[in-house]
DNA sequence: GTAGTATTCAACAGATTTATTGAATAGTAC
DNA sequence: GTACTATTCAATAAATCTGTTGAATACTAC
């Protein structure tokens, strides 16, 4: 086999992974897995696709190496395969919303309102937790909470927010957190949020900036058991 | 536009980025715009497609906000729209080579021969350096190596080596170092270097991390002149 | 064993993508 | 102006991708 010959291959390895990021189906998907393992029907009903072109979806997906799947009494878990997985969305993310102007417009349509979408940056909510004058939402899956995050967030994952809404006070204004300046959970919780009436605003970054900064974390051991799959 | 439209939307939108990675030619292209600018011709000379075909794979990568492009007399040269595509193109590098076991073989069947196929790491690089053991090659472009380069190490996009061979001491072993773990450009130098006989190894790490660990760089402003079309 | 459920497989039509060819455009050189 | 060149546009056929339907599989519950 020539060089060539090889190197072309090489990058037809990449491409399959391209190609699973090339329908706004498995995007959606990845977003919804990102969150938190789940199972084909649930990925079908958050996605509205047939739960057999999900699963096709889903197997595409496999094969680029992008998710893995367990099987656990009658359903099959699907879960991102890894952390790189995460950073290879975030990139996605990020040059959406740095060349595409159509992206930027979107965001802005659905995650913001009008008034106060600054997000806040990290200096101000160390002082203001300090006051005791602001709630903070932690809106990663359990795991991620567990292994380390920012002393007295309360955790929500976006999945969660509906049905726990009480548990928030409602006199203060929330900021909420997730991986970093271009995951998209802490902007899908505060469209939630503003939706039900409440005052929220998303961190500036994300937990991984916030630890990497030196700021205070809060961190415990033990995997949470995994949540039903509705 | 209800919400959920604008959402499926906003996916839609990163498919459009999804699907200009989904093309391994394309992929070529944008790893050779990695290392510099360049026009339509030549990128079809190293791509081996077509001068038409080139050009529209071009048109679809710029309106994935993922290239610009300027006209400069007869010539039309492309270049990446900016660092997060770089980042990007890590990113998904780190999946193939963590999740596609087809990946991680052909990156060792291309690039490395079987003998001495670990990467140097920055500390070793360091005690080298110190007793002028090794040549440091820079392989990223001029521009990169003009915002900062580890002391020592002489510049020489991977374009050039074939060319510039002579200018690096016989007796020496080479390291060659380009933008990150999941940067190829480093391999791709370490395979050419080694084909004319030349014992040479790529650093563990690229400049970035280099840097952020607090080790030596030099850096010097202006930026050179472009390098001509071919 | 049977009944019931979650998921996958297979086959199909419609839409999209790819590479090629040849023509059209826009610029340089004279 | 003409001759020449780099790039883009347009039209085409082959190949691939998408989502649907209905059947097949694998597992649980009893």
């Amino acid at each position: 086999m020539s060089n060539k010959t090889v190197k072309t291959d090489l990058f037809e390895q990449f491409a399959r992974i391209g190609k699973a990021l090339a329908s706004g189906k498995r995007l959606q998907i990845l977003e919804f897995l990102a969150q938190g393992e789940r199972n084909v029907e649930t990925l079908a009903q958050l996605t509205g696709l047939s739960i057999a072109s999900t699963s096709q979806h889903l197997q595409q997906l496999r094969q680029a190496g992008l998710v893995s799947a367990s099987k656990e009494g009658l359903y099959v878990f699907y879960r991102l395969a890894g952390d790189s997985i995460v950073r290879l969305l975030a990139a996605l993310h990020a040059v959406g919303q740095e060349h595409l102007a159509e992206v930027d417009k979107l965001v802005r349509l659905y995650y913001f309102s009008k008034d106060s979408l600054e997000p806040v940056p990290a200096k101000e909510l160390m002082q203001r937790v300090k006051k005791g004058l602001v709630t903070v939402l932690d809106v990663r899956p359990a795991e991620e909470y567990a292994a380390g995050h920012i002393p007295g967030a309360i955790n929500m994952p976006v999945s969660e927010i509906r049905k726990r809404l009480k548990e928030i006070p409602k006199d203060q204004e929330i900021v909420a957190y997730c991986r970093g300046p271009y995951c998209l959970m802490a902007f899908e919780a505060v469209a939630q949020l503003r939706k039900k009436g409440r005052s929220a605003r998303r961190l500036e970054d994300g937990f991984p900036e916030w630890r990497s900064a030196g700021l205070p974390v809060v961190s415990a051991l033990g995997r949470p058991a995994r949540p039903p799959p509705r």
